[in-house]
DNA sequence: CTTGACCATGACCCTGCGTCAGGGTTCGAC
DNA sequence: GTCGAACCCTGACGCAGGGTCATGGTCAAG
């Protein structure tokens, strides 16, 4: 007669497995000797046997009482089963995988291609490293609800900074976090958003494209948002309104 | 402002995930309105799209703020080392499904090809189905305990059964277990039993080949271990061994 | 007689939330 | 102004499959 420790080791399981064995009834609780200790004959270490089996075979706990007790078609059923759940688990870190090599491929962070290029052109063209960030933020709240669009806006977005004149606009933008709420650039620099077509913000219009200088509302929307309102730029988005809408 | 549940609604998430994010520490608690209501801005919504994006790709919550932080040599590193985990539990699945498919080949279970030839072997002889599955269960308990010898010696067996002779042997000793334990047919069949070599018991000399009856000397131990001891073949595997050891 | 290795039970720990329970709040409809 | 539906809050238990104490009894050897 065995204690839980000998069938343990013989078999290469732990004295906790047994005991949750137990406990969820898939093993009937052997006799106890005079001391209380458990003593197992061999009729439990079959039983183990095959319990062990099963569940290196990753069939769930819950499963393995039913099988233990089932005929062969019941088993070849419940086997089958199992085997698609398996399957299914697999795909399933398949699926996870491919996800974690777009993360490491897409250099900063689950973006598509185009957002993740368009944010290296950005860096390239000289913005500083916070406004890089809020665009990224954005394009990423973006994401979030529209990812259909958002690499076609995303492209046009790019190929509107080949124009320097759009390059020096955006640096100066970036620059006017800086001013104050009345600094007198604040006017040219709307005139100049208006040349490019003004602003246009992603609920403004539903879902057309973003263009030009959204970020620069979305950067004041978050920043409100978040407890750290930038004026002058909020200065900038109500001019740029203004010129928008004259009447 | 955003509620949690407009939050949980507009990524895709539940509130109970949002929440357990709080309480685990990779989301700031927000602040809360005059209700007590948590209130989430833009960048609560972004850092938790990273975690979705995170957790999607199957990073673990407790490696989430490491990313969250980590620099990009960091980030790379940990994402290979995630990469990793995750195609280890791969291959621990894919084995699993393996063994999964041996369990329902193997017809009853988990047991060498061998052994399960054998067993169809000693079914289609004639061997009672008691007798069958204390048959099945030594071979269970071998396998626990000799895993690399079992198909050798379930071979060797399944040959000594093309023998007439000894498939009689085995199917009388069989019957004798329903005899008394003074029976007089037993010195007979033990007599018998020496002609094919005697009782070789697996403990007896330690990894040595079992042969010819062995699964009665188990049939004896395991009925006596499980508290349903037979009588006769007890008697049996005693006159075997005193033909064998006759000083 | 003590020491170290076992055994017993019970209870808390992990992951990633789901799902009550037992409240308070807000909003629109009447 | 009040009703109900739909939110929100905290706290706690649940799952699989055990790991890991904590606390105390048992056993064999020296």
């Amino acid at each position: 007669m065995l204690t839980i420790g000998q069938v343990a080791t013989y078999l290469g399981v732990t004295v906790r497995a047994i005991r949750h064995y137990h406990q969820r009834g898939l093993l009937p609780e052997p006799e106890r000797d005079a001391s209380g200790y458990r003593r197992y004959g061999a009729d439990a270490v079959v039983t183990l046997v095959r319990i062990k089996a099963m569940s290196d075979a990753g069939v769930p706990l819950a499963r393995i009482d039913e099988l233990m007790a089932a005929s062969p078609e019941q088993f070849a059923t419940s086997v089958a089963a199992i085997d698609t759940d398996l399957k299914e688990q697999i795909s399933d870190l398949k699926r996870r995988r491919r996800r974690i090599a777009e993360l490491s491929a897409g250099d900063r962070l689950f973006l598509p291609e185009e957002v993740v290029a368009l944010l290296d052109r950005v860096r390239e063209i000289g913005l500083s490293q916070e406004a890089v960030r809020t665009e990224r933020d954005t394009w990423i709240l973006l994401v979030a609800q529209y990812p259909d669009q958002v690499p076609g806006w995303a492209a046009e977005k790019l190929a509107m900074l080949e124009d320097v004149a759009f390059q020096r606009l955006y640096l100066t933008a970036d620059q006017a976090a800086g001013w104050s709420r009345d600094d007198p650039r604040l006017e040219a620099l709307a005139d100049e958003v208006n040349s490019f077509g003004g602003l246009r913000a992603p609920d403004t219009d539903g879902k057309k494209p973003i263009l030009a200088l959204d970020a620069l509302v979305a950067v004041t929307i978050m920043a409100a948002q978040s407890g750290k309102p930038v004026p002058a730029l909020e200065r900038l988005v109500e001019l740029c309104r203004l010129r928008a809408k004259p009447n």
